[in-house]
DNA sequence: GGGATGGTGC
DNA sequence: ATACGCACCATCCCG
């Protein structure tokens, strides 16, 4: 199916030029109309996928336009330099892109759309015709939409023909007559004076054309009637210089708008010329500078692509033996529900590619299946872990994981956002593959090729894998990760991928009563609401809300979000003394929150034949080494507030007399800062095992342990918690409730005490500044490029940052070891005891009876002693009949 | 389908 | 003229 989309050339980059702030490059080029036409560009790449795609330009000043009415544009301010620069520069990018551009002596880039639009609807192609300038709605018809620029250029307001029929009540032809009776001051033309929109469609709506206007005149009286008769002459012109010429003699074949996508390496150099930095980002375009070097020729394959089934034994067998890579190909975003659409296996010379179906046929896939599952058969891949996840389901057990170069990538910059396979190869100006979206499509599209289609990509991505192991693996090395890479992450995966496949018990019984008892308050706080409000309303939707408290009621507006008024809790809880329906709100908000995210949430996770949940834990995912995890998310599970940590009761062991036993590490995050900040009075707090809070509350505000207050200790608390986030006056002051000035000096106190701390934060952000990246304790990274920006706001998230990430991040890497020595400790101890969930800080198992009492020493010993800080680590463990009473 | 808003955890 | 870090997921609402 094709898809045409016509772009008006002029009019996108007129748009663009006044809706950029000026932009020039460091040859003092000004570049802010192409930048601004880029983004439009990838916009429309994106949402439209055309399959043609055509710039029209206006050629020269005159075209038949001025024949007859030589004022036709006149009147208009010259083309600024500015602007009239970045034409040719447009056009070369235009190349760069691959799009077709096109314009013809004596006609408008408006007149070539116009023809492109009537032969896409003769030929019923479907085709958006991209303008700033509202003339193009005449083109509009059921192939034709027209997306006008709205404001600045990436937006975009579409019209098709009953669009424009409920916005002006008029056919798209009309659009014309509406020209023509009020004219356009840009293109001089006249129209009627006097008559303008509002005039103009009361008219039309009544008679139809310009013509009908005319032919009843005798209709109209007064000041009008005289208008309309003395100015009959400019309205005829005026429809005329209005209608866009649909008949030009096209010199190009539509077959020459065929777009075939762009070239990276051609598009980055460009961008590069332009220094259009976050562009070359956020396209993935290939890194390294021009050069002789630059345009990484698309390679011809230098392996031969063969089906497993086609091999003979022994062939098959020295593939297996001689493997350089595996890609084992997913689809779906939950590797516990994806369905595994097949693999392919690499040598330097030849890959071997199996489909789901050849992996089902056990007399072809035997040799392949112990291959997999042989722990001393070296497998180096692509997303392992979901992999071996995937396969697990269907009875595969993926063993001798050896290198993951997605787990390798993220380590190399974890704030990278894409980490796709086409994105790494990329980055490493490897020769191209196809993205799986050009391949397999997506959304409501998604289609799996079959044969040949689906065995080239496969075999492109194990190749691409095959090649990028040694170069990530280098980088690695040069980064002093390997050993994180290869003791810690590497072997987390699996421990990881063997808590998910264990998965942990859920009784739907505990959560369908909560649900039941919740559905009751909602229900009564439903009506509650209503009534006080004196209507009904979603109360689920901000902007229906908004208008109930701030317009019908009348409450003071308290903050504003971009689209309206602020409803979050903060602002409601500031509320509360206005009206009773507030308190209302909050705990209706609390049960549905419960209801839908948790026990409904909850209960569509479990599945039907574990009767389990099974999370996915991302490891690639969060910037500081964290942890994350998904379908569904076990790290939110309520705590705080009891009504909803009922929730955890449902969390149940899987095994008849066994319990659910939970270990905390205790204020790790500000043993972690102790430890590397080497703050001799927060060590020595640790080394007594004090209370931190009430020990910072002691030396801040210089009293003994008696003295301090519930207050003070909440106060020294948030200061804590601030440290650890990288803290700033104006956070903390928000959090407190209390001026900035007053946050102010309470850091200053808090720094006056604890010097050490003052050192390191001021330390940690001038490194950063230096180095550009920040590291934990394990040499974890995380570069941040923006603590040099100009921009306060950025440049101060940066500093932050540099501050949280050691901390965090170090705090991550500790849980992860105690993670990988505690499954081997289980292992090697031959318990039955099984780790289940990690939540940052937590470890939770289920323990049969007789292991109990061994387990409650175990598990803080080997949390404990993960690592050796400078201070102790501490564990706190219980246990219980579920996650609620393991408190 | 995706952005905005809001809320849960550590 | 100023958002203390890191996540995931629900609903609403617009295109």
């Amino acid at each position: 199916m094709d898809k045409w989309v016509l772009i008006d050339g002029n009019s996108i980059i007129y748009r663009a030029f006044f809706a950029m702030p000026p932009l020039t490059n460091s040859a003092g080029l000004h570049t802010n109309a192409v930048y601004g036409f880029t983004t439009m560009l990838l916009k429309l790449l994106e949402e439209e996928k055309p399959t043609h795609m055509l710039v029209a330009f206006d050629a020269g000043k005159v075209t038949f336009r001025h024949e007859g009415y030589e004022a036709y544009k006149g009147g208009r301010e010259k083309t600024p330099s500015e602007l009239s620069e970045q034409f040719p520069v447009l056009k070369e990018l235009l190349q760069a892109f691959g799009i077709a551009q096109y314009e013809l002596s004596g006609y408008e880039a408006d007149d070539i759309i116009g023809t492109l639009s009537r032969l896409a609807d003769e030929q019923g192609v479907e085709t958006v015709v991209v303008s700033g300038d509202k003339d193009m709605l005449q083109l509009a018809s059921d192939h034709v939409t027209i997306a006008l620029t709205r404001k600045g250029v990436s937006e975009v307001e579409r019209y098709d023909p009953a669009e424009i029929k409920e916005k002006y009540g008029l056919t798209p032809l009309q659009i014309i007559d509406l020209k023509g009776l009020m004219g356009d001051t840009s293109d001089n033309i006249p129209g009627i004076p006097g008559v303008g929109e509002k005039t103009a469609l009361k008219l039309l709506h009544e008679y139809d054309s310009v013509e009908g206007v005319l032919a009843n005149t005798a209709d109209l009286k007064g000041k009008m009637k005289e208008k309309v008769e003395t100015h009959q002459d400019s309205a005829v012109m005026s429809k005329r210089l209005a209608t866009i010429f649909r008949e030009v003699p096209l010199e190009k074949s539509t077959d020459e708008l065929a777009y075939g996508g762009y070239d990276a390496q051609t598009l980055a150099d460009m961008f590069r010329k332009l220094e259009f930095k976050s562009l070359i980002e956020r396209m993935a375009l290939p890194e390294a500078g021009g050069g002789a070097d630059a345009g990484v020729p698309a390679e011809a394959p230098t392996y031969e692509v063969v089906s497993a089934a086609s091999l003979g034994k022994a062939e098959l067998a020295s593939l297996l033996a001689s493997s350089e890579s595996v890609y084992i190909e997913t689809i779906g975003d939950n590797p516990h529900q994806a369905r595994l659409i097949g693999l392919a296996i690499a040598n330097g010379e030849r890959i071997a590619v199996l489909t789901y179906d050849d992996l089902m046929d056990p007399a072809l896939s035997a040799p392949v299946r112990s291959w997999l599952e042989d722990e001393k058969a070296p497998k180096r891949g692509y997303d392992l872990h979901k992999a071996e996840l995937a396969l697990g389901w269907i009875g595969i057990s993926l063993r001798g994981i050896a290198f993951d170069a997605l787990l390798a990538a993220y380590l190399l910059d974890p704030t990278e956002s894409s980490q796709t396979l086409a994105a790494l190869i990329q980055r490493h100006r490897l020769s191209a593959i196809q993205t799986d979206e050009a391949v397999y499509g997506k959304g409501a599209r998604l289609q799996v090729p079959e044969g040949e289609a689906l065995a080239n990509h496969l075999a492109a991505k194990a190749d691409a894998v095959r090649r990028l192991v040694p170069l990530l693996s280098e980088e690695l090395e040069k980064g002093n990760m390997t050993k994180l890479n290869d003791e810690l992450e590497q072997p987390l995966a699996v421990v990881l991928a063997g808590m998910e496949k264990q998965g942990i018990q859920v009784n739907p019984a505990v959560l369908e009563d909560l649900g039941a008892e919740l559905e009751k308050g909602i229900t009564r706080y439903m009506s509650d609401i209503y009534t006080h409000a004196g209507m009904e309303f979603n109360i689920g939707s901000p902007k229906q809300l908004g208008e109930v408290l701030f317009e019908k009621l009348g409450l003071p507006v308290i903050k504003k979000t971009k689209t309206g008024y602020s409803t979050d809790a903060e602002v409601l809880e500031k509320l509360e003394p206005y009206s009773e329906i507030v308190k209302m709100i909050l705990h209706y908000r609390q049960l549905t929150k419960l209801q839908s995210t948790y026990v409904e949430g909850l209960l569509k996770e479990i599945r039907r034949d574990t009767g389990k949940v099974h999370t996915y834990y991302r490891q690639t995912i969060a910037a500081t080494g964290r942890l994350s995890s998904q379908y569904p998310n076990l790290q939110n599970i309520p705590i705080r507030l009891e009504e909803g940590r009922r929730i955890r009761k449902a969390f149940v062991p899987s095994e008849p007399g066994w319990k659910i036993l939970a270990a905390d590490y205790s204020q790790i995050e500000l043993r972690v800062l102790a430890h590397i900040s080497g703050d001799e009075k927060m060590k020595q707090a640790f080394i007594e095992d004090a209370d931190i809070h009430t020990k910072t509350a002691m030396d801040v505000f210089g009293v003994t342990a008696e003295n301090v207050d519930a207050n003070m200790r909440r106060q020294a608390k948030a200061v804590n918690f601030g440290i650890v986030y990288g803290i700033s006056d104006f956070g903390l002051s928000n959090n407190l409730g209390i001026t900035r000035k007053d946050a102010a000096k309470f850091i200053e106190q808090y720094f006056a005490v604890f010097e050490g701390v003052r050192t390191y934060m001021d330390t940690i952000v001038a490194q950063a500044r230096q180095d550009g990246y920040v590291t934990t304790l394990l040499e974890r990274r995380r570069y941040l490029p923006e603590i040099k920006a100009s921009n306060f706001n950025l440049r101060s998230f940066a500093e932050r940052t540099a501050m949280n990430t050691p901390i965090q991040g170090t705090a991550a890497d500790i849980i992860k070891l105690a993670m990988v020595k505690m499954d081997a400790e289980l292992r090697e101890r031959g318990l039955r005891s099984r780790m289940l969930l990690q939540v940052h800080d937590e470890l939770v198992f289920e323990v049969p009876a007789d292991e109990l009492e061994l387990m409650k020493t175990l598990v803080p010993e080997v949390m404990e002693s993960a690592i050796a800080l400078d201070v102790p680590l501490r564990a706190d463990v219980s246990y219980g009949d579920n996650w609620y009473e393991a408190k």
